[in-house]
DNA sequence: TGTACATCAGTGAACGCGCGTTCACTGATGTAC
DNA sequence: TGTACATCAGTGAACGCGCGTTCACTGATGTAC
């Protein structure tokens, strides 16, 4: 989020558009939309009220920009996270892991998602798509058994946004974190039929990519971060 | 929630109320306490605006109480399913029907539940640590392997909340949502280390309880629904 | 049972604040010559 | 490079709507006798 920072030289233009989605994304993190006045938002801004509607047409249309520049970034990380990964089982150990590099990367971004995709179950979401083929290639491959891809892809999903809200909760260290990732990404390979010790192994070898620091480097963020 | 409704002999105030609630929980079931204006409340209750704050302090104490109302149906309604009921696989598995059951039965309930609890790992939540000692109990006894308790918990309230959001956005007719329950709670306890054929039998056994239409009788709903 | 009265919830007009949105003006940026 | 100009984003005062909340009054309910 932070470092590309619009430089001095950077059209004016966009230097107030990323001041205001900075801004909001700031607000959004700790309520929703409605309950934000313009006002705030310009103020911690630092820019003119007038110029909030110069970028958005109203405060649905900015909220939605966010959600957009978020979306597009976590469906970079979690492309990046599987390139060239075969198996399903690591591919959506890989994935998991993704996700919670960036909650805990980019943490005020990982609540405006939880907070928007909460509750719903999503399942014309791209990313699914994905998860729903790497379940039917591992049910096909013997890799996975259960009994329908659907419920397969609400268990992941499910698992996946209660580990980011428990990420968030409990603000452990990053060891904690990845511990307790790990132990999820467990269960959750154990479920899809996984043997108990396989999981384990698998879960431990994707989680590694959280221990360095510079994990989900490489990865662009959007430019309004 | 239809069931009670306040006779014409009841004291005024509690039908005055008991209107407000529900017309509350229609609203609420679409969109946050702060999109809804009173105005809206008090039309679709067919009272008027002051009677409002007659009987709330202002809308968040109302959206509070409409809440607190819903937790604690949802509360008896998981007591009951486990009354006398011993082993641990079974008793998730019945807690987690009783959730399927309270969704079916009263879904606008069920929406609004999923909305304030959704991106939130709730911990200290009265249910969770009755999830908590089940899932410490399959431990001691060795019918469950996972690796923390914490990690279990986040584990299976995860898979819950995305089982209801995924029933109340596929319309489905009932025998589609036990089907889907039923694999659902499979998988879950298939994590949890039971063995897949024992786990698919104790699905099979606690979501039996959905596939009548009394289920869920016996226990009383809150006066206000 | 009938009547007078006290209680208290219901009513809706009124208030004023704060909100989203507009717009005429300013001034910075970049271009043409 | 210097000057004149065109473009366009930024500004913030102003507007008026709709909101949450209040309150003096109404009338229903239940009680005392």
């Amino acid at each position: 989020v932070s470092p590309p920072i619009p430089s001095r030289q950077e059209p004016r233009r966009l230097r107030t558009r990323a001041a205001l989605l900075r801004a909001g994304a700031d607000l959004l993190a700790e309520r929703s939309i409605e309950a934000i006045p313009v006002n705030d938002i310009v103020d911690r801004a630092g820019v003119a009220k007038g110029s909030f509607f110069n970028h958005f047409a109203d405060k649905d249309d900015f909220a939605a920009a966010i959600a957009a520049d978020i979306r597009r970034a976590i469906e970079g990380r979690v492309g990046v996270a599987n390139e060239g990964v075969g198996d399903p089982a690591m591919r959506v150990g890989r994935g998991v892991c993704a996700y919670v590099d960036f909650a805990l990367s980019q943490p005020r971004e990982a609540r405006i998602m939880l907070r928007a995709s909460a509750g719903t179950a999503c399942a014309d979401h791209p990313l699914n798509s994905g998860l729903r083929a790497d379940l039917a290639a591992g049910c096909a491959s013997d890799r996975f058994h259960i009994g329908g891809v659907e419920a397969g892809v609400l268990y992941v999903i499910g698992i996946c946004q209660m580990l980011l809200a428990g990420l968030m909760e409990r603000r452990s260290d990053r060891a904690g974190a990845v511990a307790l990732a790990r132990e999820i990404v467990a269960l959750l390979l154990t479920g899809l039929g996984v043997p108990a010790g396989e999981a384990a192994d698998t879960a431990r070898e994707a989680t590694r990519v959280l221990d360095d620091q510079t994990a989900g480097r490489g990865v662009e963020s959007p430019a309004s971060f």
